[in-house]
DNA sequence: CAACTGACGATAG
DNA sequence: CCTATCGCCAGTT
């Protein structure tokens, strides 16, 4: 078995359906490793291209984007409100609406 | 092999 | 609520 903690993560980030959002440490829990949270931005970075990963649908605890204004916010911000996903007040992303579950 | 690096997260003040 | 700090892990330098 291979049980590597990146490849797992990176299936695990590709089940993220549209219209939903998932956190880092959400996919560093169901990829084994509850603490992982930084493997997965590794990931993110080096392989969402290659493995053509929904970056855009992994955001923070706190429902926020986790990129800086100018570096990728206002895109990831895009493609997220193309999925119909609403921003509220801070630019927070509702979890009770948005947040995916991998049960449903 | 040691140090560094991250789009994090939890905790303390 | 906000900043500061520490812990975590794997891939790089």
């Amino acid at each position: 078995m291979v049980s590597s903690f990146s490849k797992r993560a990176i299936e695990i980030i590709k089940r993220v359906p549209f219209g939903k959002v998932a956190t880092y440490g959400q996919i560093a829990t169901y990829s084994g490793n509850s603490r992982g949270a930084r493997q997965v931005v590794r990931l993110l970075n080096s392989s969402s291209e290659k493995e053509n990963l929904p970056w855009y649908r992994i955001v923070n605890s706190k429902g926020n984007i986790s990129l800086k204004h100018g570096n990728g916010y206002e895109l990831q911000k895009s493609l997220l409100e193309k999925e119909k996903i609403e921003f509220g007040k801070n630019d927070k992303i509702d979890f009770n609406k948005y947040l995916w579950k991998p049960l449903g």
